[in-house]
DNA sequence: TGTAAACAGCGTCACAAGTT
DNA sequence: AACTTGTGACGCTGTTTACA
């Protein structure tokens, strides 16, 4: 995959194009001027819209955490299982080869 | 014993694919 | 179309290892 990513998500904070789930600064931190994604019908606050955007970044971050998590936990219990998948076709690798060379042995012509 | 290099684990972001 | 989920990539931090 070709992923043009910036130095850092963090510094593009400014910039106002990042989707509202990653708004870094908390409500109070907000720049002047900071509007959250149009406003779902005037039921909320400025102040409430931005709290929701927080509480909202807030519970994704949190659940990406526990996703990346698992998914580590998850490549790590595949990569044992290929290494052991790995040990055991060595194993009888050797087998086959060693019965080989017994059949050959036994099959091969005497000279003397 | 200090330190640089290698490694492992973590949190986050971006994005594709799937779901509602 | 908006939302959710899974995962690769990146940067950071702490730990281990090899070496002067």
């Amino acid at each position: 995959m070709n992923r043009t990513r910036e130095l850092s998500g963090q510094l593009s904070a400014a910039t106002g194009d990042m989707p509202t789930y990653q708004i870094r600064a908390p409500t109070a931190a907000l720049p002047q001027g900071v509007v959250m994604a149009a406003s779902p019908g005037s039921l909320h606050s400025p102040q409430q819209l931005a709290e929701e955007a927080t509480r909202k970044r807030e519970l994704r971050l949190m659940k990406n955490r526990e996703a990346a998590k698992e998914c580590r936990r998850r490549k790590k219990e595949y990569v044992k299982c290929l290494e052991s998948r790995v040990a055991v076709l060595e194993v009888q690798n050797k087998k086959l080869i060693e019965e080989l060379e017994t059949l050959k042995d036994i099959c091969s012509p005497k000279t003397d």
